[in-house]
DNA sequence: TATGAATGAGCGTTCATTCAT
DNA sequence: TATGAATGAACGCTCATTCAT
């Protein structure tokens, strides 16, 4: 008998937190309380601790599946094609950019912030972040990979560029936050002009591309 | 009537807008207490009261200082000299990440950042935000003045192009808040090529600079 | 009708009233819940509830186990020897002092200190502790018998004397529940003592042997 | 400034111990709850925490405040006479019986044996019933100075007697919890008995004596 | 003005018990 | 019979806020 409800289980856990992203979304993770969440789960008190041990356990979950979530999509953007960089960053963006403007995406993603803030001073959300994080270190190495080939300004330091990338998604988020209506095409369009000009298309690589970038710092 | 009142009023609201700032970076605008203000401010529970007329009251008024300073920053920047637009980029963004670089100011943006998740579910917040974010309309502007002189891609949409250098400045506060040790330079460099590939300096219009932007969108 | 049912029935009961056992040791009766009973046992909540009441039925099932035990010990050492009550008074404690000692009678003994306890509070334990001390009984029977026989001082109220010889068992106990390393030896030589020069030595009275309570045990 | 009110926050604090008292010995340490002593206290559950740390800040309290008595009344029993064994031990025993019968002070020993039991798991509680414990060191000190000087018997173990003598106070105590109308009187005159077989009285040191103990109490 | 004791609603959590399976 | 998921009242405690001094 493999305890009656393996999947019963599972899906008591998916109502808890569904219920707790839709809290947290409203009421961010500190004033949202357990029992907005017993309310909103239609569930006992007594039942949400069958499944989390408490509030904080229900909060990481959130977070962890957060992150995950986003690693997966970078990581399957990744997968596709490790030698066109520039095609696979475009790729990357514009799949994320789709699926971050799917509505319920959208909301959810507000709870993201949450998590950001509250990684400061919590160790355990800040690993979690931290985590979520680790896919850049992947983009290092293709950066670092596309400049020793030739295919990248040698200017451009390759962590600092992932780091940029990374700000451009973070930022907008961030700016879609604080405005659910803010149209994401513009942003995308500009994020994809930027990433064209520090990875140039790589087919057409012609010399004169790689000059301009004078003495900044 | 406040005769000598008024000077010592603002020294004590300072007094309470630091200790709260304190508390605030330790444990986030939820987790800390009005006590622990009180405690960290050596003053009473009903002086505080005084001065303010909450909790939110004060977590208001730490909100908007924090976004003035920033609003401060860029406003400098640009009445320097509103004819070179790139300039005054490279000189706003560098003075802002020397200005972010010190330690203090460092422990101050962590307080941002909680910031910024609450304005998600609290409309003072957002407001406080959203005017923050105001002179940004002063940076769409002169990217489409410049971009109506010619100075500018016709292809950059000037308030896509105004978000994204948002983005690189609040996607590095966040990076930072969690890894407190993070080098700003190589960053700051990585923004400044960004921003002279997108805005070629100013005084050297070549030709050939107008080419690579190969059909995004 | 229950056929081979009442062995298993009686055998499930066991094993919860063990489980509880070392469940009250370790915590006591009231901070031990009833999980840690379902734990401790390895049995259902449900099968539990088959079996008894609730909480309640299991603590005074186990406190009434617990008197019982100690009135049988008490009736057997009576029965021996109806007569010589200064014998009598010896084996039984040389009994209880070596069937206390040993280490799971020792660890049971604990509990017993919080049955004391609650059955302040609660009526049913204090009946099932009267209903323990009932041997009590026979032991001011047996004294006054003796004080009419002129074996006893006359000056010794014989129910006093009972409870004195209670105490003197209670005490142990009591300090024995704060030091398991207690040495009980001393103790009971001790109290043999007491005994000797209250009820002397009934059959070879001679002098001699009132002043020296030498060998016992 | 001496923080107005050091008599203030002592009556406080007593009223809440006072109610904890109250409290405890109507449901025992465990089943009375901290709304139970607000309501009794007629204070407020913060201005209880203003006091006290929390409910088990307040058993301690509680605990200490009655082993603070008990060790206080034998040190000053023992203070007397030094040299008068005998004497001073029915002078102990007779005070400490009649102080212990009072009905208020009889309510406040129901605590005790609430304490005791939950000595056995709390480690903080056991500490207190330790220290408690203390002066009995000086009676075996005593004991082992009169037997070192012929006034006692060299087969009374200094240490086991002075476990007896606490046993009888306990097992006192212990019975009466059970039986508050317990007559105190014929329990105290067979412990004094008890005491002079062991402890012959002192000043007429003829032999006779110490056979037989007549006229006591 | 300034103090800090007091308030009490509300928090996260536990646990004895029930009952559909 | 036996299971263990579910219940929800009650627990110990925190904290923003008030107000007598």
């Amino acid at each position: 008998m493999p305890r009656i409800g393996e999947a019963r289980r599972s899906a008591q856990r998916r109502r808890i937190l569904d219920a707790a992203m839709a809290c947290f979304e409203r009421s961010g993770l500190d004033k949202a309380s357990m029992h907005d969440i017993v309310d909103e789960s239609g569930m006992s008190v007594g039942a949400i601790y069958r499944y989390f041990d408490g509030k904080e356990a229900i909060v990481e979950a959130v977070a962890a599946e957060r992150h995950e979530c986003e690693r997966a999509l970078l990581a399957s953007a990744l997968a596709g094609s490790p030698d066109d960089l520039p095609g696979a960053a475009r790729r990357f963006l514009s799949d994320w950019f789709d699926r971050v403007t799917d509505p319920d995406e959208a909301r959810r993603r507000r709870v993201t912030v949450y998590v950001w803030a509250n990684a400061q001073h919590d160790p355990r959300l800040r690993r979690i972040v931290a985590e979520g994080l680790a896919p850049l270190d992947e983009v290092v190495r293709l950066l670092s990979d596309a400049r020793a080939r030739g295919l990248l300004d040698p200017d451009i330091d390759p962590e600092a560029f992932a780091r940029v990338l990374l700000a451009l998604v973070q930022g907008f988020l961030l700016q879609r936050a604080w405005e659910p209506d803010l149209d994401a095409r513009p942003y995308r369009d500009a994020v994809l002009t930027v990433v064209d000009r520090i990875l140039p298309p790589s087919t057409t690589v012609d010399r004169s591309d790689a000059r301009s970038p004078r003495g900044h710092g």
